[in-house]
RNA sequence: GGACGCUUAGCUCAGUUUGGUUAGAGCAUCUGCCUUACAAGCAGAGGGUCGAUGGUUCGAGUCCAUUAGCGUCCACCA
């Protein structure tokens, strides 16, 4: 006995992995005469830790990496972390401040990214570590980091090539502008939210004395950012309204400011909503910076970097140029204020003044930033841009024609729909942690690329004389992610690895960074890597989306709503002052945290068990169907520690009882038909397995290794052999032949079932493999072939035997409780209207059966006259137990009365069927005959039941 | 406003692509068992008419139409 008595995971998974490592069993083959499969780790932040969701996505990733390596293919699983520019840089300044009180300003730039390292350092392995207990089997030996010198330098090559195909370019635009990150960010990074607010009329006074038809001498726009008035250039209306239609040319006088702006008429106004007129504030809202484009409207721009009104406005022109052809005068008593103390101090401004008509609740959507939280601001900068419109083209063109593959298939749409209508793409951001943009400026503002200040004087025939300074910004982080898939693998270089491994077979992500990372993924790989031919090549054949995981109560598992579940706590367990301590770190409101710790302890009283990391990746599969959201089920996972306890209790027992037995490859004849019957299973299970891996179908993958180990291994055919092994009637040879049985299918199912439980399997394999010889030509599990159905030959004529013992088990079992006869009294059954090949099956399993189902003895019996007897029909024929004391006459006729009820009820049903002229002319006929197969048996089980009925009631 | 997904047992979910006998699983519940692999277990049982309506069909959880509720994404919101 080599199997601990109780199974305890941790106990022996960490101890796994490290000599796993230590072996080099991560690294591909490199041998090219295999087939190559790959995979690219989306590489998690780098200071972060893993949550449920990287969880879920690596345990896919490594059961298709396992299994693919088990299969014979040449295996790599890229991975590494990301730099994730904002937070990143977020975290290590949060922490600055809380620590030292410092902002990075403080420190500058310089020394601010030197700490941004240093934490890197300290807090990097922390990933590394939750995947090693997670048993990932990654190349670590591949490790890479966005920001690292090879990928770095792959990022200059893409920036400069661009730059000099024109498909990057750097232009003054209206952009989403993060005040409190002070800082540039892309429309995917806005989220927008219901926020309730108000609608402010405000009248804007006529200049020259002008009139309205109505005789007002204003005209009324609405808004809900007042503030945004400062910077007003025009108010618009519809040129088909009448109302206003005199009025257009003519001029306004903004209020508070004082400065003339124009009446204009543009399609963006609408005659049916609102008052029909429109402030324009071309440098702080989009729809209004198109109309002041189709205008020629100046630019006022109001705002500071945070937001704040500005001293002085800033004027542009058209071009983006500074100008003068308006003022740029901001009242004094704006200045320096925060946009939202200016709003109120300019609603109650206008008010005093008399301007302000009347106040509406209002209901908007307001842009946030996701990651500052705080509103964004529409600002125009100088920011660069990737023409995401070019080359979104091959892109798309690679999903419709089926170059990339979206599964489950639905998100495709998503993903054209956003493709087909490509805006370009803001990819500097004015951080200091990232990859600077390698652009040069001279001391007139003209702008040179290159891949670094010596290339620009060369490339450009600088002298010594001019004067360089290099951009500020930085790149998006999704810029360096953008090139994952070919970076990692030594680009702009022609690597072994490259050639092989790319494209990578399958990318298996969130549906969210579907935007953000799988279509930019997509546009920068087949816009710079090319085959032989010349042709793109895509960065991944199919796409695996997996839907999100939540909490029991499917609410999104988040650190302020304090439900995030820690994938590390499944495994290791956690006692409930730790959970609860956890949930509650770094909360800013103590009401909130003391919430968070009165749910997590009624939710989690006795803190979270450890249930080990196959369970956890078990469940995780199990929850996998086909893309939709998972709430997270602790249940679940409990039951599948217990299916490992299982496997675990099923494998001692397998290792105890071989023991005596010589264990060679058994002759055919050799075997008994319960083991013909377990090697037939096995092999639809392999082939159902191999099916449901390459449909991604990792919840069938589940279930078929659930039901194969417990529902027919363990329940039947383990059970068969402690008669078979103790038979003294059989001969050695069989004896050997079924315990050799016993191991082959243990071991054969450690194999099938790696992938997904890697930890349980390698140790139970450890046990079994050598007694077979299966462990010479690989010494561990992850390196020993997947098994082949094939191997396994399918026998129908077992099969059916054995289904047969199964049913008049389940019967003799199912009427011994019902008629309330315990399982250890010892029974003769009587065997009436079997036909003969149910005997044969019932004569050749015979001790099986009995064994199962505690019996002295099957009698076959004819239409002789029996004494009274509870009966109960077996597909067509019909065990009976002798009453005599052991059952009470009444339940008994209660107990037939209901079968028969039921048995009328199918009859009178499929009886209705098949009198219908209808469904006889149109059906199948196998369905036909099928409906009256199965009349025929209920029929034949009436007249049982109904005659039993008869001889009780005679009594 | 556009698109997509979901609604099946007390709970969490399969099954719908390709219509076919009496709709499955785990957990929970109930009954009986500590039978030396396993009480984290064994043997049994009860429980749903598949969101609603209408249609197609011999036959609908499955196909079509309409509709309700929930959710997600995109766009817009002076």
């Amino acid at each position: 006995m080599q199997l601990d008595k109780t199974y305890q995971p941790e106990n022996f998974e960490s101890e796994i992995y490290k000599q796993w490592e230590e072996q080099g069993c991560f690294k591909p083959s490199m041998d090219k005469s295999q087939q190559a499969f790959s995979i690219a780790l989306p590489p998690p932040n780098v200071t972060g830790s893993l949550h449920m969701g990287h969880a879920f996505q690596q345990t896919i990733m490594d059961s298709l990496i396992r299994f693919h390596r088990m299969d014979g293919d040449n295996t790599l699983w890229q991975c590494g972390t990301d730099h994730a520019g904002i937070a990143t840089q977020m975290v290590v300044e949060r922490k600055l401040a809380a620590e030292e009180k410092l902002t990075r300003h403080d420190l500058g730039r310089e020394k601010f990214i030197e700490r941004i390292w240093q934490w890197r350092k300290q807090s990097g392995g922390t990933i590394t570590k939750q995947m090693r207990r997670l048993g990932a089997s990654v190349d670590w030996s591949r490790e890479r980091f966005t920001m690292d010198e090879g990928l770095s330098r792959a990022v200059l090559e893409v920036f400069v090539r661009l730059y000099d195909e024109d498909l990057i370019y750097r232009g003054k635009r209206l952009v989403n502008w993060d005040p409190k990150l002070r800082t540039a960010i892309s429309d995917l990074e806005v989220e927008n939210k219901e926020v309730k607010g108000f609608m402010w009329y405000i009248r804007y006074p006529l200049a020259d004395g002008l009139k309205t038809q109505e005789g007002k001498d204003y005209l009324m726009v609405a808004t809900t950012r007042p503030e945004t008035l400062l910077g007003d250039t025009a108010v618009a209306v519809n040129p088909e309204d009448p109302r206003f239609k005199d009025l257009v040319g003519k001029e306004l006088i903004l209020p508070l400011v004082g400065r003339r702006i124009k009446i204009v008429a543009d399609i963006h106004a609408d005659m049916t909503t609102g008052t029909g007129c429109v402030k324009i504030t071309p440098a702080h809202d989009f729809n209004d910076y198109a109309v002041g484009k189709r205008h020629s409207l100046a630019m006022v721009n109001v705002l500071t970097e945070d937001a704040c009104i500005r001293d002085e406005a800033q004027v542009f022109n058209t071009q983006g140029e500074l100008s003068t052809e308006t003022t740029s005068y901001i009242p004094e008593a704006y200045r320096g204020l925060d946009r939202f103390v200016a709003r109120e101090k300019i609603v109650e401004d206008l008010k005093t003044q008399g301007l302000l008509d009347h106040i509406e609740d209002h209901t908007l959507s307001q842009p946030f930033g996701d990651r500052g939280g705080v509103p964004i601001e529409p600002m125009l900068t100088d920011q660069w841009y990737v023409r995401a419109s070019i080359l979104g083209k091959e892109a798309l063109r690679a999903v419709e024609e089926g170059e990339i593959k979206f599964v489950p298939q639905q998100y495709t749409n998503m993903y054209y729909s956003w493709m087909r209508d490509l805006q370009d793409w803001c990819i500097s951001r004015q951080l200091w942690w990232g990859h600077r943009i390698p652009a040069w400026y001279d001391e007139n503002g003209k702008v040179y690329v290159a891949r670094n200040e010596n290339e620009v004087r060369e490339k450009y025939h600088l002298g010594s004389e001019v004067k360089l300074v290099q951009d500020e910004d930085v790149l998006d982080t999704w810029f360096s992610s953008a090139l994952w898939t070919f970076s990692t693998l030594g680009w702009p270089d022609k690597t072994p690895e490259l050639e092989m491994f790319h494209p990578t077979s399958v990318l298996v992500t969130g549906f969210d960074i579907i935007f953000f990372w799988v279509a930019r993924m997509i546009m920068m790989t087949m816009h710079f890597i090319k085959d032989e031919n010349g042709k793109s090549q895509v960065p991944f054949k199919t796409v695996y989306v997996t839907g999100l995981i939540r909490d029991e109560e499917g609410q999104k598992m988040s650190k302020s709503k304090g439900n995030v579940l820690d994938p590390l706590d499944m495994i290791d367990g956690i006692d409930i002052d730790s959970l609860v301590s956890k949930r509650t770190a770094n909360m800013m409101q103590p009401q909130i945290a003391q919430k968070i710790a009165k749910r997590t302890q009624k939710q989690f009283p006795q803190g979270i068990k450890a249930h080990g990391t196959d369970a956890l990746r078990f469940t995780l599969c199990a929850l996998a169907s086909n893309g939709r959201d998972i709430n997270w089920d602790m249940k679940r996972l409990e039951g599948y520690r217990n299916f490992c306890n299982k496997i675990w209790n099923a494998s001692r027992f397998v290792l105890m009882n071989i023991e005596g037995f010589e264990l060679v490859k058994p002759q055919d004849e050799n075997l008994n038909i319960a083991d013909k019957f377990i090697l037939s299973k096995l092999s639809q299970a392999i082939s159902a397995m191999r099916d449901a891996i390459n449909a991604y179908r990792f919840d069938q993958v589940a279930t078929i290794l659930y039901e194969f180990i417990w529902n027919e291994y363990c329940d039947w055919y383990v059970e068969f052999t402690k008669s078979i092994l103790k038979d003294p009637s059989l001969s050695q040879d069989k004896k050997n032949a079924t315990a050799y049985t016993l191991v082959n299918v243990l071991e054969t199912v450690m194999r099938m079932a790696h992938p997904v439980m890697p930890f349980i399997t390698e140790t139970i394999w450890q046990q079994t493999a050598p007694l077979l010889g299966r462990n010479n030509e690989a010494k561990t599990i992850m390196l020993a072939s997947y098994p082949k159905a094939c191997d396994y030959l399918v026998d129908d004529f077992a099969q059916e035997s054995i289904a047969w013992v199964k049913e008049l088990t389940t019967a003799v079992r199912n009427l011994r409780a019902e008629m309330k006869v315990s399982p250890n009294t010892k029974l003769e059954v009587l065997l009436r209207g079997a036909n003969e090949q149910q005997k044969q099956f019932t004569d050749e399993n015979l001790k099986l059966i009995l064994a199962l189902t505690n019996l002295t003895s099957i009698k076959y019996v004819g239409d002789e006259k029996l004494p009274p007897c509870a009966s109960k029909p077996v597909l067509t024929a019909e065990i009976l137990i002798e009453m005599s004391s052991l059952v009470n006459k009444e339940d008994e006729l209660k107990r037939l009365n209901e079968m028969k009820k039921k048995l009328e009820g199918n009859i009178s049903s499929t009886q209705a069927r098949l009198s219908n002229e209808a469904f006889i002319s149109k059906a199948p006929a196998n369905i036909i005959e099928g409906a009256k197969a199965q009349l025929a048996l209920n029929q034949s089980q009436l007249d049982k039941v109904l005659a039993q009925i008869n001889e009780l009631n005679k009594l």
